[in-house]
DNA sequence: TGCTTGACATGGG
DNA sequence: CCCCATGCCAAGC
């Protein structure tokens, strides 16, 4: 339920919002996961956007959030790939060889 | 109002 | 394994 007086979000974002939000800890999902969830399935990249645009103001798990191959998406020269990292391990998430998330043990369901 | 951008996804070389 | 091209859609400027 959005209100459309105070609310800049539009339906589609706010439920990426709250989708992200509710990603348990110990959980990740994929970008393209969580636009499915929202209604669109092709929105992946806005999802990211929303990432960018609200973690700060909604203090959202962005870290939960990665690519569909299992991996960080973000640069490794980005000082936030490794935060990402940490984070997710201390969760009780295990990385492959190569900063890969294993998405059969870790994706959360929904 | 309209063009550009982007923490993606998928497939091929 | 890594790099490139295409599709797709909303947020930003």
């Amino acid at each position: 339920m959005a209100c459309a007086c105070s609310c800049p979000l539009q339906d589609f974002t706010l439920k990426v919002i709250q989708t992200i939000a509710a990603i348990p800890a110990g959980k990740v999902a994929t970008y393209g996961q969580i636009a499915a969830m929202a209604g669109n399935h092709r929105a992946a990249r806005q999802v990211s956007r929303v990432l960018h645009t609200c973690s700060h103001k909604y203090q959202l798990p962005w870290h939960r959030v990665i690519g569909a191959a299992g991996k960080i998406t973000l640069p490794k020269d980005h000082s936030s790939h490794l935060k990402q990292k940490k984070k997710l391990q201390q969760e009780g998430i295990e990385f492959g060889l190569s900063d890969t998330i294993d998405l059969s043990l870790y994706q959360w369901p929904g």
